[in-house]
DNA sequence: GCACTGAGCGCG
DNA sequence: AAAGCGCGCTCAGTGC
């Protein structure tokens, strides 16, 4: 059963409908006051358990989950759309002549973040958004393209763990990862010194720029600008070619050090400094919106304090509350695992029966040199041509003609402009026009530009079909994770009166997970989880001769997991 | 004053 | 040790 969502032509109210399967009304439109609708849906849950259809999840589920409203599954329209719009498996059936223009997201601020505007007007801001007609419209056409795809079981699976990912990330985003502002603050005030009033730059941070400038006998140097600092270097004889650290480490000169340390400093006060605890932790979280399918391969992007782009230095302020750990689950390996698979390499699938997959390459070929195992493999799924890597791709590729040979096809695929697709059936955009015509060149310097936008493309889609279909793996375990923890029975509450004390999904990082536990289900939850993987596994790949297996750490601290 | 790009670096 | 894939964020610098 269905439950469509829409926007009644006023905006202040939602208009919804429950549908059978095949889109036969069940019941008369409804219309419902936006204030009113948590009740309403919370209620028709609790009855029906309906697949809630909506133009995009982000737009309808946060003010659900503000009046403590959960649903168990979705359609998002908006991610299916963008699936099915590319992917070479629906390519026949004519679904992107069909397919509804989306509705602008939602400006609504995230829950958890302070709005200007929530508090100059009272009300949400109106927003444009589709009518019931056209949500029954483009569900018909999603699912008719499903059906008459090549692979009708795979979309199925893509686009409903995608819903499912879509619920995932306004839970977390919700929820929020648990961030002591006391122990964020301590460190700062170890590395940096004290908080700086207003623009003035922290204490440890002015010292390293003032040893920088008698280094360089640059009295007036500003060592944030890239120019200056070039400028400086080559008159105190230091010949880079640019300023980046790895670079610089080359050079013996007393000005390096101080500049690499205050390149370090100045990265945490700017970028998750003082501010940043201001601006993105409040109330003990820091909560950030999640973009699902915000990358191309299908990978998740953030949007607001840079929630995947958390450094190591500041995770010790990420702790667990009192009662509860943070179980922390990364896929060992996930990358080249999935390149296995794909390739059905056995000789790789075999390597890899010992959970590291890296030494058992080393011990297949390398002699034992895990590192050199690991860089050689990563290359391959990134197209490195030069360097160590470089040179040992002709070893890794009579090793394992399988997996080599199938990042190869994706790239010459690419590189003759074709797209390629996941296990799933997410592909790649179609070249633009504009590289096609670069494409067709005449003389000698647009040629070799040519030549070299084909490899630049090649090296995107040799990844593509890695990285996306690691994405789809990653997807598939969220959403079995996520099914398995709603299984678990209500907990006592922490409170009288208060909701139950649940493991919650606080944060998703690509290849890792983390859940916020109540001490009593540390160990059920851990298994919850390692079945989820497994789970995701055979829903990908089905029966194969390989696992993809799940590092689990249960820690107080974020920065000791791993 | 605003929008944009590039450099640099954080994460996987 | 090296520099190949995908992102977001901040600051400097540029162009309007």
């Amino acid at each position: 059963m269905y439950a469509l969502v829409a926007l009644a032509p006023e905006n202040a109210a939602a208009v919804f409908q429950l549908v059978t399967a095949q889109g036969t009304p069940m019941a008369p439109p409804q219309t419902v006051a936006r204030k009113d609708l948590p009740g309403v849906v919370a209620s028709l849950e609790q009855a029906h358990s309906p697949r809630w259809v909506w133009d995009r999840a982000q737009n309808w589920y946060p003010e659900l989950l503000t009046a403590k409203v959960r649903v168990e599954r979705c359609h998002d329209l908006a991610l299916c759309q963008a699936i099915l719009v590319n992917s070479a498996y629906a390519a026949g059936t004519g679904y992107t002549q069909q397919a509804a223009v989306l509705p602008p997201e939602s400006d609504a601020p995230p829950p958890g973040v302070e709005s200007v505007q929530e508090s100059l007007f009272e009300q949400p801001s109106a927003r444009r958004g589709w009518d019931l007609e056209t949500v029954a419209a483009e569900l018909g056409a999603q699912k008719a393209a499903i059906a008459s795809s090549t692979h009708p079981s795979r979309l199925t699976l893509l686009l409903s763990a995608e819903s499912a990912c879509a619920l995932v990330a306004a839970e977390m985003q919700y929820e929020g990862i648990p961030w002591r502002e006391d122990l964020h603050r301590r460190l700062l005030n170890e590395l940096l010194g004290p908080e700086p009033a207003g623009y003035n730059r922290p204490e440890k941070l002015d010292v390293l720029a003032s040893e920088l400038r008698s280094a360089l006998d640059a009295p007036a140097l500003n060592p944030d600008s890239p120019q200056e600092l070039m400028r400086a270097l080559h008159r105190a004889g230091i010949d880079a070619k640019s300023t980046r650290s790895w670079e610089l480490m080359e050079f013996k000169h007393p000005a390096i050090e101080p500049l690499l340390a205050y390149r370090k400093l100045s990265r945490l006060f700017t970028t998750n400094g003082w501010t940043w605890l201001e601006q993105w932790v409040h109330d003990g979280r820091f909560h950030s919106e999640y973009v699902v399918g915000g990358v191309v391969s299908g990978r998740w992007a953030s949007r607001g304090g840079g929630a995947m782009q958390i450094p190591k230095q500041i995770r010790g302020a990420a702790r667990a509350e009192p009662g509860h750990k943070f179980i922390v689950a990364d896929a060992a390996q996930l990358e080249p695992r999935v390149l296995a698979a794909l390739a059905q390499d056995s000789t790789m699938a075999a390597a890899g029966r010992d959970k590291d997959l890296y030494a058992g390459i080393a011990a297949q070929g390398f002699g034992g040199e895990r590192d050199m195992a690991k860089v050689a493999l990563l290359g391959a799924i990134y197209g490195s041509t030069s360097g160590e890597s470089g040179r040992l791709m002709p070893q890794l590729a009579r090793m394992y003609p399988h997996a080599v040979g199938f990042v190869e096809e994706a790239a010459r695929a690419g590189e003759r402009g074709e797209t390629v697709t996941t296990r799933l059936g997410r592909s790649t955009p179609p070249a633009s026009t504009q590289w096609r015509a670069g494409q067709q060149s005449s003389t000698a310097e647009e040629q070799r530009q040519a030549e070299s936008a084909a490899r630049t493309r090649g090296r995107f889609t040799r990844n593509f079909v890695v990285q996306g279909t690691a994405a789809e793996w990653a997807c598939c375990w969220l959403a079995e994770l996520r099914r398995r923890l709603r299984a678990l029975p209500p907990g006592p509450a922490a409170t009288p009166g208060s909701e139950s004390d649940r493991p919650a999904m606080v944060f998703f990082l690509h290849d890792e997970v983390m859940v916020h536990c109540p001490d009593a289900l540390v160990e059920v939850v851990t298994k919850i989880v390692h079945d989820s993987s497994q789970a995701a596994t055979r829903l990908l790949f089905g029966e194969i001769p390989l696992e993809f297996p799940v590092n689990v750490t249960v820690v107080e601290n974020y920065a000791d997991a791993k």
